[in-house]
DNA sequence: AAAAAAG
């Protein structure tokens, strides 16, 4: 095989491998490769089939022996196809594309495509020349995909079910089935689309598209099964952790309503808790040039801005007719917000190198609804449904402005509605410009949410998406890790809003598979976090790729001047707000500093996780991260950890260990310090001290949720304890330092937390 | 040092 082909296949075995040995090697061996994703398909026509057994030469002869009546009946179904294949008259077109299939399947071209039915009867043997594909399948993964992608627009149907997929595997745990629906399709769907999919259109109105789909696939399977989907089945085993995945679902139920929501229902009262922290921050961050805003009185000035003072009643008042209006339909003029706009632009006074912003109260928001804030009925509904039934301060201050048009930076923690607070607007204008009705295939996005994780990014998907489809939009996640077919099958069949992570955007953009020339609003989450080195050039790129006047939103939980590279280069008289902060005495978060032998760390850190509550452990580089979970799991503590050097599947497994509960203790780099909600963790501790106070603020915002309360414990050297009193001064936390030893009653307290 | 594309 050309050279291409083998990398390519090594790959499918990587991905294939390393999870199956991973999770289930010994225990299930090659039934759970089966089942994950030739599994599930071959696996149940073939029952001992291992891998994708099916298209093994083993199996394969096994089948040849036996099959002559018994799998081909399964196979039967393919002389179905060759009935059905009359209706694939449509499938000329993917002779069409096959072509480039044929290039890999020698034999198996010639006789599939034109003499299928013929092959079906005399072919067969061919088929089990099929046994010798295994290789093929390998390889075609990745040369045919391409092409698949390219075939799939004329999939006319399947776009929605790209965009679809692309959603549901996040999401949805039974998801993890279609591995199986790859192999078995052709019955498959005929069953799944009724058993499973009612559901999943239970859970999602926009897919009430998808009963088509079911229909569609039948004949659709038919020719994939083979072809695509075991290079499906080749990517899922990946997603073979979406069973954590499903893990998470039902914590989906949580991760957005729960992890924000709760706080949501509390969020007055979290915006107090968290905030204090945060609240600090704009001081902190800014505190040179906020020297100003400590006049948190300021503040209430600019409240009275004119520009501001007039929000508050245009929210009130305006949203009234706006709601009128909406319920009709949905249209720009409505927005007040152009006369604020006026306003605001009178008020340019903002000063963007201080990032003054206008502070937002929980009090100003009361009685506001979604839809005085601009926001249509169903986006409205399904905001009710995702648990967020009125606006927070965040929400109420930036959605205005988004609507309007306008540029906004945000400043709000993550977990405070800020995910909310961009998306549902953004939703809102993708429709105003095109409704959903005008969708059509292939189109071009025309909105980009950018995240520094991969997590991130999941977790902002998992609330967007929702909101999305409430009006018939859809949304794609892109980020790296994972095989890029099927995030490229689904661009292909066009999505309206991209979420994803820096890298895998600009590998698709350099391939040509993405286009963000039509992308009229873009979001940058972690905004500041996005502009650090080596995050900047290429969030940089990417903005410069889309459109031109693009409306940008720049949100964070420590929004700073950080961002002035961008604001100046890509913003235009942006509107800045945040929430006011409470102080530090409203936290729920208890800081504490414990200065060690740098000798006794692990010791310490193994008692003070031997407790209850769940635990995240901060570490600073990868390894230790590891060496920690391992060390403590050694120690008959149930740990886990959560870093770089993992694949995307153990990443996404490893958090969901603690989500669910399956571990308590987990152990991460800072790639979950940011935006990543687990609850319930009561218990925060560094082994590592960070360098920035911001990262310590993100780090410690982990717990202290929804008012509940949390305890960070930071473990140093005492030759840093000078530098850590700086740190936190900075972050204007107050922390008490004491010197502990293993078994220290202080210790053995922290752990009796 | 970590993260983000693979590898």
């Amino acid at each position: 095989m050309p050279t291409s082909n083998n990398p390519a296949v090594s790959r499918s075995n990587k991905n294939f491998d390393p999870k199956y040995a991973a999770k289930g090697g010994p225990s299930r061996g090659g039934s759970n490769n089966g089942s994950k994703s030739p599994g599930h398909r071959g696996y149940q026509a073939d029952a001992g089939a291992p891998k994708k057994a099916r298209w093994n030469a083993g199996e394969r002869a096994d089948r040849a022996a036996g099959r002559p009546a018994n799998d081909r009946p399964a196979y039967g179904d393919r002389p179905a196809r060759s009935n059905d294949r009359p209706a694939y008259g449509d499938r000329p077109a993917r002779g069409n594309d096959r072509p480039s299939y044929n290039n890999d399947r020698p034999s198996y071209n010639g006789a599939s495509r034109t003499d299928r039915p013929t092959h079906s009867n005399t072919d067969r043997p061919t088929y089990n020349a099929r046994s010798e594909r295994p290789s093929y399948n390998s390889d075609r993964p990745r040369t045919d995909r391409p092409s698949y992608n390219n075939d799939r627009p004329s999939y006319g149907d399947r776009p929605a079910r790209s965009n679809d997929r692309p959603a549901y595997n996040k999401d949805r745990p039974s998801y993890g089935d279609r591995p199986a629906r790859s192999n078995d399709r052709p019955a498959y769907n005929s069953d799944r689309p009724r058993t499973d999919r009612p559901a999943y259109n239970n859970d999602r109105p926009s897919y009430g598209d998808r009963p088509a789909r079911s229909n569609d696939r039948p004949a659709y399977n038919n020719d994939r099964p083979r072809t695509d989907r075991p290079a499906y089945n080749n990517d899922r085993p990946s997603y073979g952790d979406r069973p954590a995945r499903s893990n998470d679902r039902p914590s989906y139920g949580d991760r957005p309503a729960r992890t924000e929501r709760p706080s949501y229902g509390d969020r007055p009262e979290r915006s107090h808790s968290d905030r204090p922290s945060y609240g600090d921050r704009p001081a902190r961050t800014e505190r040179p040039s906020y020297g100003d805003r400590p006049d948190r009185a300021a503040r209430t000035e600019r409240s009275d801005r004119p520009s501001y003072g007039d929000r508050p009643d245009r929210s009130h008042s305006d949203r009234s007719n706006r709601s009128a209006h909406d319920d009709g339909g949905h249209s720009s003029n409505f927005y007040p917000s152009r006369d604020t706009k006026a306003h605001f632009a009178s008020g340019d006074d903002v000063v963007l190198e201080r990032l003054e912003a206008i502070a937002t109260t929980a009090a100003e928001v009361v009685g506001v609804t979604f839809g005085d804030l601009g926001l249509g009925e169903n986006i409205v509904r399904e905001l009710g449904a995702l648990g967020a039934a009125s606006p927070f301060p965040i929400q109420a201050a930036t959605i205005p402005d988004v609507l309007a048009g306008r540029d906004v930076l945000g400043r709000g923690k993550t977990g405070s509605g800020k995910t909310i607070a961009f998306g549902a607007p953004l939703v809102e204008k993708l429709m105003e410009n095109n409704g959903a009705k005008d969708r059509k295939m292939a189109r071009k996005p025309r909105a980009l949410i950018l995240a520094p994780t991969r997590e991130l990014a999941l977790q902002i998907d998992r609330t967007v998406q929702p909101i999305a489809r409430s009006v018939g939009l859809f949304t794609t996640q892109i980020y790296g890790g994972v095989p890029q077919y099927r995030q490229v099958s689904a661009l292909q069949r066009g999505v309206d809003i991209i979420i994803g992570t820096a890298g895998r955007i600009e590998d698709l953009i350099e391939q040509g598979r993405l286009d963000l020339s039509e992308v009229v609003v873009t979001v940058l989450d972690e905004a500041d976090y996005m502009c650090d080195l080596g995050f900047l050039e290429p969030v940089q790129r990417i903005l410069r790729q889309t459109k031109k006047g693009g409306q940008k939103l720049l949100f964070s939980a420590t929004l700073d001047k950080g961002v002035a590279s961008l604001v100046k280069e890509f913003l235009t008289n942006p509107a800045v707000h945040e929430v006011a902060g409470e102080d530090q005495a409203s936290s729920t978060i208890d800081h504490k500093v414990l200065v060690i032998e740098h000798r006794d760390k692990s010791a310490i850190i193994g008692q003070l996780v031997d407790r209850q509550g769940k635990t995240l452990i901060f570490s600073r580089t990868r390894a230790y991260a590891e060496q920690l979970a391992e060390q403590l799991e050694d120690a008959g503590v149930k740990a886990t950890s959560l870093h770089g050097d993992l694949n995307q599947a153990r990443r996404t497994r490893n958090l969901q260990m603690l989500t669910s509960g399956r571990v308590n203790v987990l152990v991460a780099t800072d790639v979950a310090a940011r935006g990543i909600h687990v609850d319930d963790i009561d218990l925060v501790i560094q082994a590592d001290a960070p360098d920035e106070y911001k990262t310590y603020l993100h780090r410690s915002g982990r717990t202290g949720r929804a008012g509940k309360s949390g305890t960070v414990v930071t473990l140093i050297p005492k030759q840093r304890r000078r530098r850590m009193d700086e740190l936190l001064e900075r972050a204007d936390i107050e922390a008490s330092f004491m010197n502990a030893a293993p078994g220290d009653a202080a210790v053995r307290e922290l752990a009796g937390l």
